[in-house]
DNA sequence: TTGACATGCAAGTATATACTTGCCTATTAT
DNA sequence: ATAATAGGCAAGTATATACTTGCATGTCAA
């Protein structure tokens, strides 16, 4: 396989369902296991691994060995990236943008 | 193939560096034939248009028709799209996130 | 009305992706 | 020590993806 950039890899780890899910799982609770993640994917064990070595090939979630355990930490940086390189620069009406960040900021979600 | 969710369509279409290099020059020029854009990609027209056609697909790339040529304009609500649903929400250190937004609109690019 | 231009449609191919099954290894608990 | 637990590795399969080539269609200009 062609080597990929980082773009390609983050958006390719992003281009799936599952690999989505992982994310929210972890967002929910970091630090889980194999096993825990495992539980929420109508998958066999080695399906969610081979999508959790896309996340982190992507540098999407970080690993730490307990043990026999293999604990699961999830990284917002590439996101951050993806926000800078290809949604700021995209945001046509560039006001509109500001306004609806400082909805966000201001009124929701605090 | 099986029918995908507007999150699938949408992060499958940015995962190709042929398509997001698409969506950059619709975002240096907007409303480009298909023969205006083939010429910066080193691919056949089928290629490129079935490359728009998932863009299309994904709403990030609108048509219009004039005579025989093909306009296609830039959407970039979907972009915003997966800022609410996948970035916004990872933000982990919410503080930092919303200084580094402010640094953003008060000192850069503006 | 004929030719050149802009694009569409269909089929074919090679590679990548998402998954599975089966077996191996390391850690922990009894 | 042994068995259960947590996970790794490799190979195999089906489907999807990214392309190509060849031919057809609609529009414009002479």
């Amino acid at each position: 396989m062609a080597a990929m950039s980082d773009a390609d890899l983050l958006f390719k780890a992003l281009a799936d369902k599952g690999r989505r899910k992982l994310l929210d799982r972890l967002h929910a609770q970091d630090g889980q296991t194999l096993g825990q993640l495992c539980r929420h994917l109508a998958m066999t064990r080695q399906g969610v691994t081979q999508h959790l070595a896309v996340l982190e090939a992507a540098n999407l979630v970080t690993v730490r060995w307990r043990g026999r355990e293999k604990l699961h930490f999830l990284n917002t940086v590439p996101l951050q990236q993806v926000y800078d390189r290809w949604i700021c620069k995209f945001e046509k009406p560039r006001l509109k943008a500001l306004s609806s960040l400082k909805r966000r900021l201001e009124g929701g979600q605090g």
